[in-house]
DNA sequence: ATATAATTTATACAAGCGTTCTAAATTATA
DNA sequence: TATAATTTAGAACGCTTGTATAAATTATAT
């Protein structure tokens, strides 16, 4: 853990912005109030590192698909050593825990909430990260888990992946609050919070399929094999109408 | 469906302002916005009906959960009607189908949206309405399925409940948002998107345990057997934490 | 030591924010 | 038809927002 002293002005603008953002949502936090929590005296530096606050948030957004496809793909390197994600349990667990943010620089967790808070206000930035950058380590996973799941109808199992996605980031960022807030809750304490959050993730993509609409799907999946092309923009349009 | 003209001034408000603020996120939309998209020319109304911008949310947010509140009674009444809740499946249905927003005059469903921007950016004001409020049926939905899986240890049962909960809530905002684009996805047509939530939630719920993490949990349920006056304060703390 | 670059400061600006006040217009009530 | 109640319009206020610029300071390298 280190301390923000320590740390160089544009990692500390970073640092405070990000805590920031996470605990109030991105449009309520000012630029002001992040450069006097960082320490400085004026708006010159954080113009001067980052140009506007949209570029902040930008960049904000990079680190974190950056680490985030940094840690997924060490967990899933992990998991092909081990034998390849044969359960999907298996997926979810690297998903969850990886990257390891208790051993991070910031001792207060705000990834979840912070891109939380950019899908309600931005969902287009994300998007178009998404789209650009090269973050298909998620996509893999998500095609590792369809294909574990390929006993589900199409749209049964796209819908769950849509769900599970909002799933890990919401309860993730509930956690992410407690853990920030500094305080002791028993409720948090008793039980490995990740772990019941993959337990959970892991029942909500294996539940079973209700049984009087299962034949119906089944019946509209067969008329439509969509192309492999549109697939992945349709499964972005569909977790992020615009 | 009920067209926009049709409405008076204030009902017109109401509805674009949720609309705005589901689409956008409270902050970042303006009173001004709002005035336009109702029609008017100026604030004055917006004002002489709500007092302020934050008498216009707290005005919206007591209306969500009177109507939910309302909308959960009927369904848990229905309940009761069958001969009582005697599986999780049928609380998170009647949490999930209840009320309809499909029948309601807004076309666009705004209230999973609103209220998760509301979570990220006024939690204090949520909290508020959640203590103070006779919301009860939330909680007594929740006591429910707390009995139903009573095999659970406690921290296990109330992490699940608070990951349930920000699960409902984003996934349903998930799918609003696609009724709301007003544009088809095959995605979400091929099955009923509420019944695979509800699906989702129920395997969450019914999720097992891990086996290795559950002996230390049982363990460390037996020594705290907390006082019912503080759990109710204390699930609120561990849920939105501040 | 001195020149050059990198960084931080102080100050200012225009635009937009939520809000307020007053008066006019409209509608309801008697 | 007169009076009151309600609803809209207009204009402006004080304040905060994000951003730009030039000067002052500090670091770096020759």
């Amino acid at each position: 853990m280190v301390g923000m002293d320590d740390l160089d002005t544009k990692s500390r603008i970073k640092m405070c912005a990000r805590r920031l953002f996470a605990e109030r949502g991105v449009e309520a936090v000012t630029v002001r109030e992040i450069v006097a929590a960082s320490g400085a005296k004026n708006g010159g530096s954080l113009n001067y590192y980052f140009k506007s606050k949209e570029g902040l948030i930008s960049e904000l957004l990079a680190d974190i698909f950056r680490d985030s496809s940094d840690g997924w793909l060490e967990g899933l390197s992990d998991l092909h050593r081990a034998g390849g994600p044969t359960s999907v349990r298996e997926i979810v667990t690297v998903l969850v825990r990886y990257p390891d943010e208790s051993k991070m620089e910031d001792p207060s967790p705000t990834a979840s909430r912070f891109l939380n808070s950019l899908l309600s206000t931005r969902r287009k930035m994300v998007r178009d990260f998404l789209e650009t950058m090269n973050f298909s380590v998620f996509g893999q996973m998500l095609r590792y888990i369809r294909e574990l799941k390929s006993d589900l109808p199409h749209p049964v199992i796209e819908q769950r992946l849509i769900y599970f996605s909002w799933y890990i980031i919401s309860a993730k960022a509930a956690y992410e609050s407690y853990v920030a807030s500094g305080k002791k809750n028993p409720v948090w304490e008793g039980f490995d919070p990740l772990q019941n959050l993959i337990d959970g993730g892991t029942g909500l993509l294996e539940a079973p399929c209700s049984a009087n609409e299962l034949k119906l799907a089944k019946a509209s999946d067969k008329t439509k094999k969509a192309g492999k092309a549109l697939a992945r923009t349709r499964a972005l349009d569909a977790a992020f109408p615009s």
